[in-house]
DNA sequence: CCGTCGATCTCCT
DNA sequence: GGAGATCGACGGG
């Protein structure tokens, strides 16, 4: 019922936000549709520093402009030319660190969110996985820059999940990233069935 | 169950 | 011209 509000979204700790968004309830309400689901999976990016990020090295580009907004924005941006990626823009202004949610447990409006994807039945395919997620909820690159303390799409709180139920991994689809994609910025839900598929890469002996 | 492939936008070379 | 923070369809085992 509580919205998070920008003191939590500009926190300095990127990974730390990650974490804690884990069950925390990603609303959004499109055309007077209220949809919503259970945040079960995410990836922080550490920008600038990091290879992995669309920010690294403090790249700008009218894309990846809004990363570099103060906490409590999204970014939503075009993947593979059909998905439409979300992510919560986290820290200060100018410091482009941002978390991919990539998985969500389905709460209300699961009729819609079905609808919306051609689906008759439910199950994982729904909102495992980033570009399903965003498809379920109505998320479209329409609503990059769009304030989280909005009416369109905000973040709702919810208890923090434990550090032991917490499952950390390396993220998914960012081998060209070299040593950085071995960074275990990736958490999920310990043995939710909504987390994606995605496999990061294996862990190394360096 | 698994591997392959196409979709087709943004950015980089 | 090529690759990407992906997904679903399709064919083979």
């Amino acid at each position: 019922m509580v919205k998070l509000l920008p003191a939590f979204y500009e926190q300095k700790d990127v990974l730390k936000v990650a974490k804690q968004l884990l069950g925390k309830l990603l609303v959004t309400e499109i055309d007077g549709i209220r949809t919503s689901g259970r945040i079960t999976e995410t990836e922080a990016y550490e920008g600038s520093t990091d290879k992995a990020s669309h920010a690294w090295n403090n790249r700008r580009t009218a894309r990846t402009e809004i990363i570099y907004a103060s906490g409590g924005v999204a970014y939503v941006y075009l993947c593979y030319g059909i998905h439409h990626l979300f992510n919560v823009v986290t820290n200060a202004k100018d410091v482009p660190h941002a978390v991919l949610v990539r998985g969500l447990e389905p709460v209300e409006g699961i009729d819609h969110m079905l609808a919306r994807c051609g689906k008759k039945r439910l199950d994982t395919t729904l909102s495992a996985g980033p570009g399903s997620l965003s498809k379920a909820l109505g998320i479209t690159t329409q609503l990059t820059g769009e304030s989280l303390l909005g009416n369109k799409i905000w973040i709702e709180d919810a208890p923090l999940v434990k550090p032991s139920d917490i499952v950390a991994g390396t993220r998914v689809g960012v081998a060209y990233a070299g040593d950085h994609a071995y960074w275990p910025y990736r958490f999920s839900i310990r043995g939710n069935k909504w987390v994606s598929k995605g496999k990061g890469l294996a862990a190394t002996g360096y």
